[in-house]
RNA sequence: GGCCCCAUCGUCUAGUGGCCGAGGACACCACCCUCUCAAGGUGGCGACACGGGUUCGAAUCCCGUUGGGGCUGCCA
């Protein structure tokens, strides 16, 4: 008995980014082709010029690539291989099993209304026409049964299934010829894809059996990932590029985690694995029939464990590119060496890495921001506030710069006045930081310095008093 | 409308006839810790859609109902 090589294949169609619901998909074809050591193949499908773009594809690589997963082999264009489908299409005319329609879509939705049938009607089948569209003849009856490792055995009638359009009118295949071709020729053992898919397949495996082809690859549709009205998620209503996460600081091993999270499971309690034991573990036939509901919550969850598990230096590094591009500070004030300082606070305060700057921005702004609500919750409305912002000023402009220091003063100041050092440090920090959270109070003031934490006491308290 | 898929806490899931008076994670609530916020710890709330079967026994098997979704394009 030979033992095949199991062979997957990823198959975007370059119509936009790669969104979470293609991720997933490449990233199950990926588990399971590590899984059983087997090839991974990635197509690009793009059959129909208009809609597909260069700069689309290098995008999908990039997001790909970015998520750690690899290709053994491509990525393929089938625009490279039109000779393939017109030889595949030619072989099928030759044999009466597809035909040539020359029915325009209004034509054929005039013949068809008033039927309870849809779809074409079979009306060019012996017409003999020799140029046009060129249709599958789907037989009249019997049935194809599609074996899929998520749903079992799957029926479908003949008779349902219509004479679709395998190319085009200016001779371009359409995908589901495409695709049973080069199924065929790349020796795709498995396919998994999503469900959306699972109607396409019976007419896939109609024209392998056309051209010849017995056997059939084995079939596991994925279920669909959802938004939060149990839709399919569509990438001009929904939050869907991939892309647009990694812009937003989300880590690609979270990202690839949560995504394997929806519809599969690691064994145990942990739902947070390195991806070796994913691939260890992973098993199409372990993937959930039903559809997910992509929570972008649980995946700042994934992510905020990801960025606490990271060393700090590599934290630090991942930070960077938010640090330094755009910030909301002049980039001169910008002082890496603070930000390292900092940085372990800052690592456990965050899910994505797009906050950090909020986090930090006072230690590289001229002034503190002072938002509005913290201003009037911290100080405003703290009717020991210029107390204890003298208090402040005046013990920190001599007592020793250190953290432990820094708290002994202020706790004595808050006790003198009858107050816990959690309500006497509030108007201090807001003073400081402009805000009423944040990364520990004493630890900041340590690092901004005696200096300017003086000189920010001192306007807060000018600003309270012109009120 | 037709064809097809799906159905366990709000969400993602564990569960493959007895171990389930249903387990975990996220979210939420409370408490602890605590200079704020986080992080961490403890506890709590919370589900087998419904109705019939099959069986000594059903979340697990079968049928139906209901609900949701996908496809129905010379997009993929």
């Amino acid at each position: 008995m030979t033992v095949v090589k199991v062979r997957v294949r990823f198959s975007p169609a370059p119509t936009g980014y790669l969104h979470v619901g293609g991720a997933r998909t490449a990233l199950f074809n990926w588990l399971y082709a590590r899984h059983v050591d087997g090839t991974f193949v990635l197509r690009i499908e793009d059959t129909d010029a208009a809609n597909s773009r260069d700069e689309l594809v290098d995008g999908i690589l990039r997001t790909l690539r970015w998520l750690g997963i690899d290709w053994d082999e491509g990525p393929f264009r089938q625009s490279e291989r039109v000779e393939l489908y017109a030889a595949a299409v030619a072989r099928l005319l030759a044999d009466k099993a597809a035909y040539y329609c020359a029915c325009t879509r209004e034509q054929i939705e005039a013949r068809m209304k008033g039927s309870a049938n849809q779809g074409y009607d079979g009306w060019c089948r012996d017409l003999g026409h020799t140029s046009g569209a060129v249709r599958f003849r789907s037989p009249d009856d019997g049935q194809t049964v599609v074996h899929d490792l998520i749903r079992g055995d799957v029926v479908f009638e003949h008779a349902t299934i219509e004479d679709f359009v395998i190319q085009r009118t200016d001779g371009s295949a359409v995908f589901l010829l495409a695709n049973a071709v080069d199924d065929v020729d790349m020796g795709i053992t498995h396919v998994i894809r999503g469900e959306d898919l699972l109607p396409s397949t019976p007419k896939v495996l109609l024209i392998r059996g056309a051209l010849g082809v017995p056997d059939a690859p084995v079939y596991a549709h994925l279920s669909l990932i959802v938004n939060e009205k149990r839709q399919k998620l569509s990438k001009r209503r929904d939050d869907v590029a991939v892309e647009e996460y990694r812009e937003k600081g989300y880590l690609p091993e979270a990202m690839r985690n949560y995504l394997a999270l929806l519809g599969w499971s690691p064994s145990g309690d942990e739902e947070i694995v390195p991806v070796e034991r994913m691939i260890a573990e992973f098993d199409v036939t372990d993937v959930t029939p039903s559809p997910a509901f992509f929570d972008v919550r649980k995946l700042e969850a994934v992510n905020g464990e990801y960025i606490r598990a990271l060393p700090v230096a590599t934290f630090v590094r991942d930070c960077l590119p938010w640090l330094e591009m755009d910030p909301p500070w002049p980039p001169e004030r910008f002082d890496l060496a603070v930000f390292e300082r900092v940085a372990p606070f800052v690592q456990e305060r965050v899910r994505v890495l797009s906050e950090v700057r909020a986090i930090v921005d006072f230690l590289f702004l001229e002034h503190p921001v002072i938002d509005p609500d913290s201003w009037a919750k911290g100080v405003a409305r703290v009717p020991e506030a210029g107390e204890l912002l003298d208090d402040a000023a005046g013990a920190y402009a001599t007592c020793p710069w250190d953290p432990v220091a820094l708290r002994e003063v202020t706790a004595a100041s808050a006790e003198a006045r009858g107050l816990k050092l959690a309500k006497a440090q509030a108007p201090i920090r807001v003073a400081v930081t402009g805000r009423t959270v944040g990364i520990p109070l004493f630890e900041s003031l340590h690092v901004l310095g005696r200096e300017r934490t003086l000189e920010r006491l001192h306007r807060a308290k000018e600003r309270l008093s012109a009120l």
